[in-house]
DNA sequence: GCCAACGTTGGC
DNA sequence: GCCAACGTTGGC
């Protein structure tokens, strides 16, 4: 099955691409994901040698994407902080039997060697139909078109 | 810190 | 099943 491309946000004073890069193997799992839509991206969608744009949300002037990850896991498994009450994302109605919640893990494979700020990708006339430049779209984890995803590369002076 | 956009919850 | 109230996201 062709590679898929996706968009992750993350808020980088909780956990940035940096982050990722100082993880054990460069690889984290993806926590704390509370929304079905983008649940059922990981689910449904996700596999195994898709790439990730990784993105720093609420950040100012620093807003946009930094970086390119991979997902390695083969796919997506419960997401335990939902059973941990200690947990801020913890969710009474996830049980180990019926787990609401699904996580990925992301490997960090390379920086950006210029970010492109959110302000660029809209400034780019080609990249107006991505999902993240439009107004009102939270969703944390997005489904990317491929040349999308290569015209950010080259914005950011990487390939992969 | 503000607030628009949007998702979820719950009363009916 | 509708929709108001509420909570959260995230740009600014």
């Amino acid at each position: 099955m062709a590679r898929k491309y996706w968009l992750m946000k993350s808020e980088p004073d909780a956990f940035s691409f940096e982050d990722l890069k100082n993880c054990p193997k460069k690889t984290e799992h993806w926590d704390g994901i509370r929304n079905y839509q983008a649940r059922n991206f990981m689910r449904d969608d996700m596999q195994k040698g898709d790439w990730v744009l990784f993105y720093h949300s609420n950040a100012g002037a620093e807003t946009g994407v930094v970086g390119l990850a991979e997902i390695v896991s083969k796919e997506a498994y419960p997401d335990h902080t939902a059973w941990d009450k200690k947990e801020k994302y913890y969710d009474e109605k996830s049980t180990q039997e019926n787990p609401r919640w699904l996580m990925v893990d992301v490997k960090y494979k390379k920086a950006l060697k210029t970010p492109v700020t959110l302000k660029e990708l809209k400034a780019q006339k080609s990249l107006a139909d991505m999902k993240v430049v439009q107004r009102g779209q939270r969703l944390s984890i997005q489904p990317v078109e491929k040349k999308h995803f290569d015209r950010v590369c080259k914005m950011g002076g990487v390939s992969l």
